[in-house]
DNA sequence: AGTCGACCTATA
DNA sequence: ATAGGTCGAC
């Protein structure tokens, strides 16, 4: 590190230990954006991009290199003085210490997984620095809420335009690649603000769907439980600390208070409880990691018929990957589940670029087969459940499909 | 107690 | 047709 770009300070961490590009685009939190930098040279260790994330009161501003992490604090006007600004920082730094959990050793529970799980073994080394945050349950909870039959891009988009719609913009700061337009910030609204009449209607018109009711009823629940203290500006309102409260809390009992509200099931509730309750071993389960479950653990189901998520099976795929990842299993589901998002992505990138004609004669959008889905490339062990003895049904379907070409 | 259809919307 | 589901009614 020769010299720390203007701002920055500098955090001494190993990129084993975190890999911001992974981690903070992964879908645990919706509400970073990440910037190219300009590269004047190809130096591996300069950082590529910048990272932002709005708190209630400043901006974080994150860059990596192979040995540090670079962070800097953006304050909305009017500046304080130097020594204020030197407190602010030092609280930066210990949120980041915190968000990040970096008191815990990642390359150790790295080593401790691919001791205990093979497949886990395979993926290790290609996807690396993938750590929970320890995000604010609130937001995280509202997050989920949105999740429900959703894919990351529209939950992102949804999660900024709720903060964009129901927060006041905080500061506006010059993109990071020296273009010189600005870009405005907006924290996460408070649950007070999401629990006054008309929320809903106003999100369903902001395409949030069936899930405006569910957030506008969360957060009224919250209110009507907790009360609206008449806070001092920028403070936690009561339900944000009622939330709090539920890390100090076992498990069970803490997963029983998040299905209480309105939009939470099993799924959504472990979400949070993972990311945001210290509940390091609980595996969300969702048709995704289900799948990852039949094809690499030996897990019943078909990979292609659809089996409904029973309650019970539910049960069963995480009592499995208990099992087999010890007490950070949520931790390590998260790796996993990384790994097979990009699987996805490889497939979105590289198959446009064949140029030539490919050996398999163009169709379009031909489906990926079995062993090229799974991102643990040198070859899964096909296991006697991998193997769908009867794919005609769907093949039926897609034969009609084709014909509608109009 | 399990199972089933409806639900908003965008995209492979 | 499905995306990291949940709710309400059998």
């Amino acid at each position: 590190m020769a010299t720390l770009p203007p701002g920055f300070h500098a955090l001494s961490l190993p990129i084993i230990q975190l890999s911001l590009a992974a981690v903070l685009k992964c879908g645990q939190s919706f509400r970073w954006n990440a910037y190219p930098l300009k590269i004047t040279s190809p130096d591996a260790s300069l950082p590529t991009h910048e990272y932002r994330f709005c708190l209630r009161d400043r901006v974080v501003c994150l860059r990596q290199t192979p040995t540090d992490i670079l962070y800097r604090t953006v304050l909305p006007d009017p500046q304080p003085n130097m020594t204020e600004r030197k407190l602010r920082e030092a609280e930066t730094l210990l949120w980041l210490k915190d968000y990040f959990q970096l008191d815990v050793d990642l390359a150790l529970l790295y080593e401790q997984w691919g001791s205990r799980d093979k497949v886990f073994l395979r993926i290790r080394d290609r996807f690396t620095g993938i750590r929970m945050l320890r995000q604010d349950p609130w937001e995280n909870l509202i997050s989920f809420i949105c999740s429900s039959n959703n894919n990351i891009s529209r939950i992102t988009k949804m999660v900024q335009s709720l903060a964009k719609e129901y927060s006041l913009p905080l500061l506006s700061i010059p993109l990071p690649d020296g273009s010189g337009v600005e870009e405005t910030y907006y924290p996460f609204p408070p649950p007070s603000v999401l629990a006054k009449p008309g929320v809903s209607t106003r999100l369903r018109s902001l395409g949030f769907g069936y899930r405006a009711e569910f957030i506008h009823r969360t957060a009224k629940m919250l209110v009507d439980t907790h009360g609206t203290s008449t806070r001092p500006s920028q403070t936690s309102e009561p339900s944000e600390l009622f939330l709090h409260t539920l890390r100090g809390m076992a498990t069970e009992d803490a997963r029983a208070e998040l299905l209480k509200f309105v939009g939470v099931g099993r799924k959504v509730a472990d979400c949070v409880l993972l990311m945001s309750l210290d509940k390091t071993d609980v595996v969300p389960v969702d048709t995704h990691v289900h799948q990852i479950a039949i094809k690499h653990y030996g897990m019943k189901g078909s990979t292609k018929g659809k089996t409904s998520m029973t309650p019970k099976l539910y049960e069963e795929l995480c009592t499995k990957f208990v099992k087999v990842w010890g007490d950070h299993a949520g931790w390590a589901h998260s790796v996993l589940f990384t790994s097979d998002l990009k699987a996805f992505a490889l497939h979105g990138l590289t198959e446009p670029q064949f140029t030539s004609p490919s050996p398999q004669k163009d169709r379009k959008r031909r489906i990926p087969d079995e062993d090229e889905m799974p991102s643990l490339l040198p070859t899964p062990p096909r296991t006697p459940f991998a193997y769908n003895p009867s794919p005609a049904e769907h093949v039926k379907k897609r034969a009609r499909m084709r014909r509608t070409p109009e």
